[in-house]
DNA sequence: GCCGTTTTCGGCCCGACTGTTTTCAGTCG
């Protein structure tokens, strides 16, 4: 049964092909947008094509035709339009699709005008002067070409992505300098960035000012700039070392706003607002919300709202969405946003260790940084014997350390400090270490870290059995992937979410950028169960601190309020839930 | 191909930049 991934991956496929063959674009666009759909979407896709077909329709972008395609795909494997296409399109020409500044328009006419199926025949039309022939391929192109064919061979087919955590420091450091420009009023990073995507493909950065000479100048001057792409009055494109492209926008600071509207996106919200706009008889762009022009080409009329978010979203009768949640929402945004967690509403960390196991802070280093954080809870979860490889402690050594967290706790009258474990949940599903030794605790995480690789039933079955276990609060980075690196497991979500919210045991949000684990999908599984999520540094060093807003922002993604997030809790809530999860009603929880 | 507070047909976001062209096509976001 096809994943939602591979799902969006056909679609894609298909628009691909299509493209080149120079289909309808509104056709191409519908395919595209059915993938993003498909890839976000939390129903097992797969599933609910063959158990009920018809409620395929009512996802948004899911029309009769491809409804009916991911029906095909699931009940046969494959799909008829699909084989059609790669036996009329040579393969290697969707490779060319993937080059900078190549679309679907040139490689139709490489393919048709200068034989060209694949890289290596363009390569060979570069070199031996055949492009030059044909129409449209002047000088200036062919040696983009050859740049971007050589970029690629460095780089591969596979669009560069990096991860979020990796992205911001850098956005921000650009905008450090950019900042101390003359006459720069404003300056944000937008784009995905800005979204919380766990993954950007490059980075979108908005600065308003009053002189964009002088921004350009400063922005081309930055280090890092290893070849500029593109270069305009309110525009520029670089590609710094390393690949990250990053793209400059400079608007005047009356138009801040609605900039930053604009280059926040995501492109499926940005059309959802544009044509809110036009059925309210006005007209939105990056420069602001106009009137609408009295004729068909008539100038735009009078300015409606522009300097900032709120002000354009009211004025089209709407309420100001987070960046998180514009995404693919279909009618969501005519309701008022959840009331999502915040960075500043978390209070505790329940997840971090120290120089006993792995970390590199001592206890009084982890409780000071704590205090400095302005919580009232942390909890020592140092790595269980399992964890041989992350010095785990043997149930001797835990017993020294529960004796040395209470005797720390003197130390800081402001701070709970809890005696915790991060005990390793084994392929099985029973935990590292006996219930005798876990009853000492007053805070268990249990996670996987090792037989990542296990069958999704086996992965469900092990990680149910930890969620009911009733010494467990938290299960830890539950699937134990790795962002750009390692799959990690793929249990049953819905089956876990369920059983977590009928059990009290929270799902962790681990808040380190290469795992964001849950990710925003499984956060909002987790939600719609109503299960409890803990939001987690999993501190190792000081600097993990830092990444708080990356799990917050993942969590928000997910739809996560404050209300179902522990670690946003006041500490009556949180320690009677640590005491006896199973009987955590809401109405003891924070408000 | 999708969709509906102009609803089953006729629309579908819109502007910047580049390069090849003398007014525009293609790409990108």
């Amino acid at each position: 049964m096809p994943t939602n991934a591979e799902i969006a991956a056909t679609l894609t496929a298909i628009a691909d092909l299509l493209d080149i063959t120079g289909a309808n674009a509104f056709k191409v666009n519908a395919y595209r947008k059915a993938a993003r759909v498909a890839e976000s979407e939390v129903q097992d896709l797969g599933a609910l094509a063959q158990s009920d077909p018809a409620a395929l329709r009512k996802v948004e972008g899911f029309g009769e035709s491809i409804a009916a395609k991911i029906v095909e795909l699931a009940t046969t494997q494959r799909i008829d339009e699909l084989e059609r296409l790669r036996s009329e399109v040579p393969a290697g020409l969707l490779e060319l699709l993937t080059l900078q500044g190549v679309g679907p328009k040139t490689v139709h006419l490489l393919w048709n005008k200068a034989n060209v199926t694949d890289l290596q025949s363009l390569k060979s039309a570069i070199d031996s002067g055949a492009l030059a022939t044909v129409e449209r391929m002047g000088a200036k192109t062919i040696e983009n070409l050859r740049t971007a064919v050589a970029a690629h061979e460095v780089a591969g087919s596979q669009p560069l992505r990096f991860r979020l955590g990796q992205a911001v420091p850098i956005a921000e450091s650009m905008l450090t300098v950019l900042r101390t420009t003359a006459g720069v009023r404003q300056a944000a990073f937008a784009g995905s960035a800005r979204r919380g995507r766990e993954t950007v493909g490059d980075l979108d950065l908005l600065v308003s000012c009053d002189n964009h000479e002088a921004v350009r100048q400063a922005f081309l001057e930055l280090p890092f700039i290893e070849r500029v792409l593109a270069h305009g009055d309110t525009r520029c494109s670089a590609l710094l070392t390393g690949g990250m492209q990053v793209d400059l926008r400079i608007v005047d600071d009356a138009v801040f706003g609605a900039a930053l509207l604009y280059f926040t996106g995501s492109k499926d919200h940005n059309v959802f607002l544009r044509e809110r706009a036009i059925a309210a008889g006005m007209r939105l762009n990056e420069y602001g919300l106009h009137e609408a022009p009295k004729a068909a080409d008539g100038p735009v009329g009078s300015l409606v709202a522009a300097s900032n978010e709120e002000s354009i979203y009211a004025a089209l009768g709407l309420h100001c969405w987070p960046p998180e949640l514009r995404e693919l929402h279909g009618g969501d945004f005519d309701q008022p946003p959840p009331d999502l967690v915040d960075v500043s509403h978390v209070r505790s960390e329940l997840h971090a260790h120290t120089t006993a196991s792995d970390g590199s802070l001592s206890i009084h280093e982890l409780a000071s940084l704590a205090v400095s954080r302005g919580f009232h809870t942390l909890a020592i979860t140092d790595h269980s014997k399992a964890s041989a490889q992350a010095n785990g402690l043997s149930v001797e050594r835990l017993r020294r350390h529960i004796d040395a967290i209470r005797a720390a706790q003197d130390d800081f009258p402001t701070l709970r400090l809890l005696a915790g474990s991060e005990v390793d949940i084994l392929a099985d599903g029973r935990l590292d270490y006996d219930d005798e030794t876990l009853a000492l605790l007053d805070l268990v995480v249990a996670s996987p870290h090792a037989a990542l690789r296990q069958e999704p039933a086996a992965a469900t079955k092990r990680l149910l059995r930890a969620i009911e276990h009733p010494l467990v609060h938290i299960i830890g980075h539950p699937t134990g992937r790795i962002l750009l690196g390692r799959e990690g497991l793929s249990p049953d979500m819905h089956e876990l979410s369920a059983a977590a919210a009928e059990h009290g045991t929270a799902l962790e949000v681990n808040c380190h950028w290469s795992r964001l684990d849950l990710r925003d999908t499984h956060v909002k599984i987790a939600v719609g169960a109503g299960a409890l999520v803990a939001i987690d540094c999993d501190i190792h060093g000081a600097e993990d601190a830092g990444n708080l807003r990356y799990g917050v922002a993942t969590a928000r993604r997910g739809g996560l309020m404050r209300t179902s997030c522990v670690n946003a809790w006041d500490p009556q809530a949180l320690h009677s839930w640590l005491r006896n999860k199973r009987g955590v009603r809401p109405s003891l929880m924070a408000r």
